[in-house]
RNA sequence: GGUGCUAUCGUCUAGCGGUUAGGACAAAAGAUUCUCAAUCUUUAAACCGGGGUUCGAUUCCCCGUAGCACUACCA
């Protein structure tokens, strides 16, 4: 299995490089999932860093949630950014960071020295000039001229470096006047962009303009200048990312030419992306919201626009679900294997399986994952995951406390209880719907199940079977044995089933009849695990004390 | 508009010239059962269109069509 694609002599060194501006997208999260596969298959190091280039869009606590997000899915950062490994932090949103490496400062906005030097390295090279053109001035160009692009064509109508003098320039420049660095794209070139899912990408240099590379008004470069100096400074082997990168490819590889750069360019691998499941285009934060899934790793309160997003964490995923969804969503192994842990992603992940086609994001498969990875948890690990929203939900019923006066018994039934539910469940939250009846009598009683298991007959049956019961020991109410069925099967059958049964079957009083009645009793609803299992772990007073209470209730 | 990328069941995908086109999710039916689920079994469901190349194309090439991405002093 593995990686057939040669990656030479050099050690195999990738980058998840976000942008602090919100939440992690989802789409993000799978591109650091692939590199992170990609790094360890081929024994190599994944590094962090921060291309916060871009001022105005910072967003307060958006690294932090980076790198909680990444963590929590078990994505390991061995350079740059990561959260400090240790006892996760109670107030949300301040966790401890911490930047390991050679290579750093791994935050862009700390780095303005080194791309100073390279700016100025490009502008004596002549691979790129000054200019000074403000936006409106180029918004109005725009509006005249129909697709105006700044470059080779319409450079020498502009007022730059290029067209003006040379001592006019060096006094604007020391007088203060704004102005950005462009990259001076030599036209009618066809740039050949070798990228290790799609082969050869060709695009002609005169569809390319000359983008800017620095801006003086904040004293950064851009995306394309800070990522390209970057992963040369910091050896970076492979460039993993998502295919709205494609375009740009080629002006990337130009500015490694123009640098002399070209011998340790990386390689490139461009992501298929992750699409709406209904209709078209890329998966957005509104379609979550619109379908009622989350696009977020996490949960995101934006302190920018005082949005909150809902996260696949809060929501009850389990990060081994999610990771496994996220893999098989643009990457499909051999064979038919859908479940696949992390080690094992690691051993068979390869770039030249990964689709070239963007992946419509199927959620229900999601809850499926999910589901899958629920039942594989002990009653024990889902007990403890489930005690905060038991707890909670609890609280809003403070008024019915008196109806679960043995709860601490009931908490140490609880892995048991989990038994009873949890292949019914695809996520934590959702077991208290299954559950909740063994933690709170049935206040009222399911309008649908009364119609059609509650006869006029239900009450007198209840009387009887209330009789047949309360002979029954304490001992003998929780008693189960083995036996077999017909087909010879071992089955667990109840002693309960052996004083109930063949009353029922005396009276003919059909057993469709009596027990759903009896169920609608105890749980409020036809609908729960077998029912024996129910009156075991309610025991024997309070299953008494439903049946008489839901007589009283339901008596017209 | 321009440039690029992409195209197998509703969805995620397997297939790398010859297959009854396979698996999974979702759907439907049945089994099971005191109920609702779960589970098991089964069923239905696809090669975008047209040209080539070839003895033979889902597969290779071209054209068309469609979808998507990019086209900022954002990443």
């Amino acid at each position: 299995m593995g990686e057939t694609v040669n990656t030479g002599n050099r050690p195999v060194r990738v980058r998840f490089a976000p942008s602090p501006t919100g939440a992690l997208h989802i789409g993000g999260v799978r591109t650091a999932l692939y590199n992170y596969l990609f790094a360890r298959q081929h024994g190599g190091q994944m590094l962090l860093r921060i291309e916060d280039t871009d001022s105005t869009r910072f967003v307060p606590g958006a690294e932090e949630y980076i790198l909680e997000a990444l963590d929590w899915l078990g994505i390991e950062i061995d350079e740059g950014l990561r959260k400090v490994k240790g006892e996760r932090t109670k107030v949300k949103g301040s966790i401890e960071i911490e930047a390991v490496g050679e290579h750093g400062p791994y935050r862009q906005s700390e780095r303005r020295e080194i791309y100073h030097k390279y700016v100025k390295q490009l502008l004596d090279s002549g691979h790129a000039y000054i200019a000074f053109d403000t936006p409106e001035e180029l918004e109005k160009k725009r509006a005249e001229i129909p697709n105006f692009q700044y470059d080779a064509r319409t450079r020498m109508q502009m007022r730059n470096s290029l067209t003006m003098p040379a001592e006019e320039v060096t006094r604007l420049v020391e007088g203060g006047e704004k102005y950005v660095v462009r990259f001076k794209v030599e036209p009618d070139e066809d740039v050949h962009v070798h990228d290790l899912i799609r082969g050869e990408v060709v695009i002609n240099s005169n569809i390319l303009d000359d983008k800017v590379l620095y801006k003086s008004a904040d004293d950064l470069p851009t995306y394309h200048l800070a990522n390209i100096v970057d992963d040369h400074l910091m050896e970076i082997s492979h460039v993993i990312r998502g295919e709205e990168w494609l375009p740009s490819a080629p002006l990337h590889v130009l500015l490694y030419r123009a640098f002399g750069w070209q011998d340790t360019m990386p390689e490139f691998a461009h992501l298929p992306l992750l699409l709406k499941p209904d209709g078209n285009g890329k998966l957005s934060k509104r379609d979550g919201d619109r379908l009622g899934f989350p696009v977020f790793p996490l949960e995101f309160h934006n302190q920018k626009d005082g949005t909150v997003s809902s996260g696949y964490r809060e929501s009850g995923y389990l990060p081994e679900a999610v990771i496994n969804f996220l893999a098989l969503l643009g990457w499909h192994g051999t064979g038919d294997q859908e479940m696949y842990s992390m080690e094992e992603l690691i051993r068979d992940f390869s770039l030249d399986r990964v689709s070239k086609s963007g992946a419509k994001f199927d959620y229900e498969k999601g809850k499926w994952f999910n589901h899958q990875y629920l039942q594989l948890k002990t009653n024990e690990e889902l007990a403890e995951m489930f005690l905060p929203v038991l707890k909670e939900k609890l609280a809003s019923f403070n008024l019915q406390l008196d109806d679960f006066s043995q709860l601490s018994t009931l908490n140490s039934q609880l892995p048991k209880i989990i038994g009873l539910v949890k292949e019914r469940v695809n996520f934590v939250p959702e077991l208290w719907e299954q559950a909740n009846f063994f933690f709170v009598a049935p206040t009222e009683y399911d309008e649908k199940s009364l119609k059609k298991r509650w006869k006029e007959d239900s009450p007198r049956h209840m009387q009887e079977m209330l009789t047949l019961l309360e002979a029954v020991s304490e001992e003998d109410w929780h008693r189960s044995y083995e036996t077999q069925d017909d087909n010879g099967n071992t089955v667990i059958r109840w002693h309960l089933d052996d004083i109930i049964m063949p009353w029922i079957a005396e009276k003919e009083y059909g057993v469709g009849i009596v027990m759903n009645a009896f169920r609608i009793c105890l749980v409020g609803a036809a609908r729960g695990p077998h029912i024996w299992n129910i009156t075991d772990v309610l025991g024997k007073a309070e299953t008494l004390k439903r049946v008489r209470t839901a007589i009283l209730a339901l008596k017209s």
